[in-house]
DNA sequence: ATGAAAGCGCTAACAC
DNA sequence: GTGTTAGCGCTTTCAT
């Protein structure tokens, strides 16, 4: 089996203090000394064992995910930076997915693994009373990524979603486009992102004194491709008419737009259409996609250097931090202005 | 702070031991003792500490995932394939990247994190000498994801690669198409799935006697999409003669398909192309990217159960498993025959 | 059926 | 500068 630090203490002939000082590079450690442990270290082979430190120490470097979907690329690219930057801290992330299986989630979140982990990093798109509960259970700090769930504050670092939206649906109205469509609305939620971000669509129309329809407000079930796809498949078997789409994310988007162009239709000519995430496909889709930019690096940069400072600063008083991120709109071929 | 055993022992009036059977259903507890201990549980709410419980039984129910690189479509699904199962195991994953940041990949094998892990699923595309000796010195149970990359024998779970490229060639060679590019080959590698694609691939041209020209082996740095769409930029601007592609994976054969389109090239008319993975995206990419289905789901399945087996079965000597995942060729439009 | 006690491998007082 | 020792919270013989 793998040596420990008694083992090393035998060979180097010095006590475990001295091997462990060495580990964790105490100052004042005599150079041979030093030297004579780092040899031993190296016949054996050790590795401190990381399980018995993080008993001791209370802190296991390790911190969780906790994401609906890995299989939404944004997701994917969130956990990706979001795990650069936990590196850069020594931190190593445990991902953890909140499908659309709720039984999942329960457990997950039930089980004691979130004290297994120094603190959680928790983005929801849109959940119920039960979930507040949940978290509410988790003893180690928090640091919401996305919408805030709580009535009461909370650490949280997100984008202003209902302004990206607003700014989305200007977008399109400021092409003279009338009649806009927004692809992705949770009916029964208030204040999640969704709900944020059709606010913000409602706002853009209140403003430009652009009617609202219902019927251009389209629910789905949850924000994946094939949910854009079939609510797109919808709308066209309605005959609503429509010259813009304005997607609560880039995958509905992306999954609309192929449902709009294997109906013939042209965008941006015949509809105009722009997302919300800036995930890597949209610079490369067929045409490529209008979209916001919610600065998903910064997010993760700011929530895990958040989260550290919680996590270094104990469960002393604090005021939480509502931190906004600044969001761009990244205009690209699928609302280009063209001369029609 | 958090209820330890012996708190609830006090509370509940039993020993620490009484209360570790109740919580680990051992079957021989007198049913008013377990209520009683159970009630002390709930009332403190105590939650077992999985660091404790780890450092005692050897075993932290976390396994390691490491990958290139999530952003990639194909590892994000993959991820969470191999969260699905290993969910049913009772087991948490801990992902950890493997970009291009060889650094980072180095400080990552050699902490001693792989020791908080019961094992490894390691999934690599491409790596030389240096990764052998660090997975090497994993001491806990590593199944390898994707191409074997020993000379030895080693637990692996993959696709035939080769024979999947072949059968993609195959494809496209059934389709009257001459003039094929490999795309995404990996020069100076030997062992990996590139080397495999690509010899396959040759095997299928030599297979119906169509002249290989080297000039339509297009290497790449990664399998990212950028990659393809530069790649494919590379071989319009050199003007080489070619009317369809093999794409050694589906984020290269996307970038790709882009480029083709914007000089304006029509896919599959002019060009063919197909990809390798089926993600996702492929069903809703315009058109519809066929594609080599790897068995994601499969290669994830069995992969966590023999590293289950692995863990469960210690470390008594044993033959390491080759399994083969069958794959299949999914025809999309981006190969459909047409009158052309 | 339950309790006492040892110890997993490490860190951190506290001595010297 | 370095050694001794007491736990971190749990599981697990070994008793009873």
């Amino acid at each position: 089996m793998a040596a420990t630090m008694h083992d090393v203490s035998r060979l180097a002939g010095v006590s475990v203090k001295t091997v462990s000082n060495v580990v964790n590079d105490y100052p004042y450690v005599r150079e041979e000394t030093r030297r004579r442990v780092l040899d031993a270290i190296a016949t054996l082979g050790y590795t401190p064992n990381p399980t018995a430190r993080s008993l001791r120490s209370g802190r296991s470097n390790v911190i969780a995910l906790m994401i609906p979907d890995l299989r939404n690329a944004y997701f994917a690219e969130l956990a990706d930076s979001v795990m650069r930057v936990a590196a850069g801290h020594g931190l190593s992330v445990l991902i953890e997915q909140f499908g659309a299986d709720r039984e999942r989630e329960l457990e997950v979140l039930r089980r004691p693994r979130s004290q297994l982990v120094d603190g959680v990093l928790y983005s929801v798109l849109a959940l119920d009373q039960d979930d507040v509960d949940i978290v509410a259970g988790i003893t180690v700090p928090v640091v919401l990524l996305g919408e805030r769930i709580f009535n009461g504050p909370r650490d949280h670092v997100t984008m202003r979603n209902g302004e990206g939206a607003r700014a989305a649906t200007e977008h399109l109205l400021g092409l003279g486009r009338r009649r806009v469509v927004a692809l992705g609305a949770h009916p029964g939620e208030e204040i999640g992102s969704a709900a944020l971000r059709l606010a913000g669509y409602r706002e853009a129309l209140a403003a430009a004194g652009v009617p609202a329809d219902d019927e251009l407000v389209v629910p789905v079930g949850s924000w994946h491709r094939r949910d854009g796809a079939d609510a797109m498949r919808g709308l066209l078997a309605r005959g609503v008419d429509f010259d813009g789409v304005v997607a609560f994310n880039d995958v509905l988007a992306l999954g609309a737009l192929r449902v709009l162009q294997e109906a013939g239709l042209r965008v941006p000519e015949d509809v105009a259409v722009i997302g919300f995430d800036d995930i890597d496909e949209t610079q490369y889709s067929m045409p490529a996609l209008s979209t916001i930019d919610p600065g998903r690096e910064e997010i993760a940069r700011t929530a895990v250097e958040l989260l550290v400072r919680r996590i270094e600063g104990g469960p002393a008083p604090f005021t939480p931090e509502e931190v906004f991120v600044p969001y761009r709109l990244i205009p690209r071929e699928s609302t280009r202005i063209t001369a029609g």
